[in-house]
DNA sequence: CGTGACCTTGAAATGTCTCAAGAGTAGTGG
DNA sequence: CCACTACTCTTGAGACATTTCAAGGTCACG
């Protein structure tokens, strides 16, 4: 059936190619090659797009909408990994073996996912060049998260704990942020209760270091005194 | 200085190359391409390879020999990262920007690295694909491994995060293995002081699943009983 | 063989977790 | 459109685990 399509036309594969990072510096007609091993798919809110212990040999590629990673513990707890937001993407390992996925992946928003199979992607890392270098320059930027994210869980204390990750969200500015996920998930993503989280939310904000903005904004006031909290 | 050297001969710069899994799987053509843009670098035991805050633009593998890659706290506390040994590698984010060091890098066994600056590493992804999917694969291999430890050090408890870690490294095995640092290196490492890390050790030795043999060494009794500590 | 560092062991203090209940918010259905 | 409901988030008090702080033991190294 995706045969078909595809010979129709390329305007949605294509919409897909143009709005994410990796594939943003290509020429045209590299673009157009690309499209021709993407097959679009759509996710609705709530809707699972794959589900732990599936093999996969697939890349997942957020265009629109946002997808949730989530582990689900034996106690039926569930633990988010990450969030991904368009021009984000999941099951690199599918690039080298067939992927166990270790997770399961949920639209938070409904949206448009790309997905490349990986015979079609370890052809366009040999053929493209750009490819293999923007997909290098992704993974060396999570890498480079997942390991600060590592030190930062590795702090025993919850306050510097959540001072660094404000601050490495915030960039050091002092903005107003969304959190990508709720504030129980994200108490169990800083490794902490959702009672702690609260309440080292609310010592930062009566410091005047933050001010809380609905349920899900946080205003970084002094991004000063954030980093004399956060580690280093 | 290192020009003339160059034109001596490769074989230490092939030595170096032939070691490490990135280039594996060239033809000894390309690894020669390879090894032109390769300089050798000794490093004695305790000798500093680069320092925090300095500017790089070089990507290191060890080729023989343990690095060290270590954080240095204000009040002088240390903080291992990472731990490389033959095949591993530092300073993939040199690849796209300025990288200023986050880390200090000191060996912990004499050996020798294997350097190649950026521009070169650039043109070597560019012409020869298999060094650009086995980099890929590399970072994705890391990339795992630290959203794993990521997830771990997100567990309040000390135990299974011990278990978990012990887990991963025997890759749930009955084997006799040595710890890549000291105790008190693997107890920050893991988020907790190195009391914990001994009561936790004692308690699993006393549970009779594991067994500790000197001071760097372990060894895993009844795997399947670490797998019941271990998340998931 | 001595010295220093690493590791272990012990007891008290602190912080976080757990358990429980109450507010606020968002989304639903009448 | 409003009220209701369900859920998330907050707040409080007690229990527990880990951190501190301190000292002793053990191993590796010169």
């Amino acid at each position: 059936m995706a045969h078909t399509q595809h010979q129709h036309s390329l305007t949605r594969e294509l919409a897909c190619i143009n709005q994410v990072p990796i594939f943003q510096h290509l020429s045209d007609e590299q673009k157009v090659s690309v499209a021709q091993v993407t097959r679009p798919v759509h996710a609705a809110k709530g809707e699972t797009v794959f589900a732990m212990g599936e093999v996969s040999q697939t890349l997942y590629i957020v265009n629109t909408g946002q997808v949730r990673l989530y582990h689900l513990a034996a106690d039926g707890h569930e633990q988010v990994l990450r969030v991904l937001n368009p021009g984000d993407f999941v099951g690199e390992t599918a690039l080298f073996t067939d992927e166990i996925h270790a997770s399961f992946a949920a639209a938070t928003q409904t949206g448009e996912l790309c997905t490349i199979s990986r015979a079609a992607l370890t052809a366009l890392v040999k053929t493209l060049p750009p490819v293999a270098l923007a997909l290098l320059q992704a993974l060396a930027d999570r890498l480079k998260t997942a390991e600060r994210q590592a030190t930062l869980l590795a702090i025993p204390d919850a306050l510097p704990r959540l001072a660094g990750y404000l601050q490495a969200i915030s960039g050091r500015q002092a903005i107003t942020l969304t959190l990508p996920m709720s504030k129980q998930d994200l108490a169990a993503y800083l490794g902490m209760t959702p009672e702690s989280l609260s309440r080292k939310l609310r010592q930062l904000a009566k410091a005047g270091i933050i001010e809380t903005v609905g349920r899900r904004q946080i205003g970084i006031i002094a991004p000063e005194k954030l980093a004399e909290l956060a580690p280093e």
